[in-house]
DNA sequence: ATCATCATGAGTGAGCGA
DNA sequence: TCGCTCACTCATGATGAT
């Protein structure tokens, strides 16, 4: 998934010393000029689509013969022309097609037989760090096809409102970055609907070769990943072998003096953790390592409850200042917390269900680097069972009913319809004549479902928005003044207050004067509540939503709240880029603490049409935060 | 255009017994 | 260990009303 640092973009990276270069150099063999820049403009000319797919590795004039076969605007077409071309051409007998791959990477063929030679034909990462390792001896830092700043491909898609590619020198460091390009994964998937092209094979091979990767490194990666592999883990298995073998060369370097470019630790925190990834990825296929939800799910311990005996210690790259905080689903899809986790530091989830802290679940992973000891809850407690935040509803509930707890809070409600059929399922019973026990099961089904509570003789009901406000820790009305499915939709998609206050509650004696917020997806401002509540002061926030209603929900609570910091609002995550966060720590001094509950859509069981999982085109803004923390993380320790 | 309403399962893990 | 049942899930898309 982090792969876009493999391949053509690699070029893209501002690797702003000669080591670096050398690493450019080594890494991306001459086969790996795959231009997504020019993907996206391929149909312009004749020439310009033959030179496009020439890049990619294949030889001209069978360039020229797919083209002819497919004509010049079905690019896809044309690729998976070629893919076939090179994939019969291959197949010869294993040793070949061995050595085919690796002289398809742009290694010599007679290194190629000599590294098979020394590794044994099973072996192919040895044998590509083998190839590797000669290569690094060879390189020098020789030209490099330049590619160009990445045109818009298509139009901002999950962020609708800008497009986000800067011109300047400096915006246009990051453009290149991996991170940067999963929301250019996003982009395209709108004008290409790459969405769709996300399974089976070819279409995977044509996602990878538009994200930049050539095509033989992903008829690897499919082939070692399994057919059943996501892109994420294809990207990260392509990349691991070239990033690590990168890392070794230039961590492993200590003796040459090294001038410091701006942002480098950026680019470190990336190799290392490519690193890291490699080692634990010795079988792509192998999911056995998967992080686990506890239970019950209570993690570093909630009031109320014994605590587990944990003893955290982080990772020294996720240690802060800053400090950061990252919220998702619980029950995202396999591995995705897995890889929510090696994109953060490596530091390990921690699963808590807010059933511990209000009368609703809502089973959330958080992944953060604060102190977990002497926590304290937001005060006065809110009522943890459904009849003690809903007293009326007491003298309707049937005795059949045993439930204290309601299920997680959604972005939609039940229908009128369901509550009437309801209504008529249970005519004529009351307590000394209760349902039939199917009936009772229906009735019991929906009501979980649905979060309906009983508001009259066997009627029930809806939650109201503002009960739902109360519920999740808001203040009553904080998202009056926008539609009923708007304000049941911005409510679903927040944090619960006293959950995440909890686990914020730490900073309270750590940052008496006040604290800098940057929040990210920010949504209704669950961090700023929960920050406010705790009695923290704000004294700069930067929050960054798309939405504009959701920010004219925070904007109003700042008002009506009296806050006597300063609110900056962004709409488009792609606008803070490096130059946007420089000049906005410089202003006050750098941030505190990075929040940021990344889009579930994509990853939530609810989701029947796009549970993509972190590919996702809202989803995986995941990697925005990651790409932001990184930054913020930089020009922290840099001043 | 905006809003409200409604119908629409699959993926996942826990729990259980064979 | 396997297969089964059960419960739960920060949603999307089509349609109609306003």
């Amino acid at each position: 998934m982090d792969g876009n640092i493999s391949g053509g973009e690699g070029d893209n990276f501002d690797w702003g010393t000669e080591d670096e270069q050398e690493i450019d150099n080594f890494s991306f063999s001459p086969s790996c000029y795959t231009l997504l820049g020019r993907a996206g403009s391929a149909e312009a000319s004749g020439t310009k689509v033959v030179d496009h797919f020439v890049g990619m590795g294949f030889p001209e004039e069978i360039v020229a013969e797919a083209i002819k076969e497919n004509g010049e605007e079905n690019t896809d077409l044309i690729l998976e022309t070629l893919l076939r071309y090179s994939a019969s051409s291959s197949a010869s007998s294993s040793n070949s097609k061995l050595i085919d791959h690796f002289v398809g990477m742009g290694f010599s063929e007679d290194l190629v037989a000599k590294a098979i030679q020394e590794n044994g034909e099973g072996n192919t990462d040895s044998i590509l760090e083998t190839l590797l390792t000669y290569s690094a001896l060879e390189t020098l830092p020789a030209e490099q096809p330049h590619v160009e700043e990445q045109p818009q491909i298509g139009e901002q898609t999950h962020i609708g409102e800008q497009p986000h590619f800067d011109s300047d020198q400096f915006s246009s460091e990051y453009e290149g970055s991996f991170l940067d390009d999963f929301s250019d994964m996003d982009s395209c998937s709108e004008s290409e609907d790459v969405t769709n092209a996300v399974s089976g094979e070819d279409n995977r091979l044509l996602f990878l070769a538009r994200m930049g990767y050539t095509a033989e490194d992903a008829l690897i990666a499919i082939e070692r990943c399994g057919p059943d592999s996501t892109v994420a883990e294809l990207t990260d298995f392509i990349c691991a072998a070239q990033m690590s073998k990168a890392a070794d060369l230039l961590l492993g370097d200590e003796d040459k003096p090294r001038p410091q470019p701006k942002r480098k630790c950026f680019h470190y925190d990336i190799l290392k953790r490519k690193k890291q990834l490699r080692l634990e990825k010795k079988l792509p296929n192998d999911h056995e390592e998967l992080i686990r939800l506890p239970n019950p799910m209570i993690g570093y311990g909630v009031p109320n409850e014994s605590p587990p005996f944990v003893h955290r210690t982080l990772p020294d790259a996720a240690k802060g200042p800053p400090y950061f905080f990252y919220e998702n689903v619980a029950l995202a899809p396999k591995g995705v917390w897995d890889t929510i986790s090696r994109f953060l530091y490596e530091v390990e989830p921690e699963f808590v269900d807010s059933r511990y802290f209000c009368a609703a679940a809502r089973k959330r992973g958080y992944i953060h680097n604060l102190p977990i000891q002497n926590r304290f809850p937001l005060l006065p407690t809110p009522p943890l069972t459904i009849q003690e935040a809903f007293p009326l509803t007491r003298k309707w509930w049937p005795s059949w009913d045993m439930r204290t707890k309601l299920n997680c809070l959604q972005t939609c409600i039940g229908s009128a319809k369901l509550t009437e059929r309801i209504r008529k399922a249970l005519k004529d019973s009351d307590d000394d004549h209760p349902p039939s026990l199917a009936v009772q099961k229906y009735v019991l089904e929906e009501c979980r479902k649905w979060n309906l509570v009983w508001v009259g003789r066997n009627k029930v009901a809806t939650l109201e928005a503002d009960e739902v406000e109360m519920l999740l820790g808001f203040p009553k009305n904080h998202t009056r003044g926008i539609s009923r499915t708007d304000r049941y939709k911005s409510l679903g998609n927040s944090f619960q207050v006293d959950t995440v206050a909890y686990q914020l509650s730490v900073l309270k004696d750590m940052f008496p004067r006040g604290i800098n917020l940057l929040s990210l997806f920010s949504g209704i401002g669950g961090a700023e509540v929960a920050l406010h509540r705790l009695g923290i002061p704000l004294k700069n926030v930067v929050a960054v939503e798309i939405s504009e209603v959701n920010r004219n929900i925070v904007r109003g609570w700042w008002e009506q709240t009296n806050q006597r910091g300063n609110l900056i609002h962004i709409a488009d995550v792609q606008e803070v880029d490096g130059d946007r966060l420089e000049q906005l720590m410089n202003s006050f001094g750098g941030f505190d603490l990075v929040v940021g509950g990344s889009p579930c859509n994509n990853l939530a069981g609810s989701n029947r049409h796009h549970r993509d999982g972190l590919e996702g085109r809202e989803s995986s803004l995941f990697y925005d935060y990651c790409r932001i923390l990184d930054l913020v993380n930089c020009i922290t320790k840099r001043t």
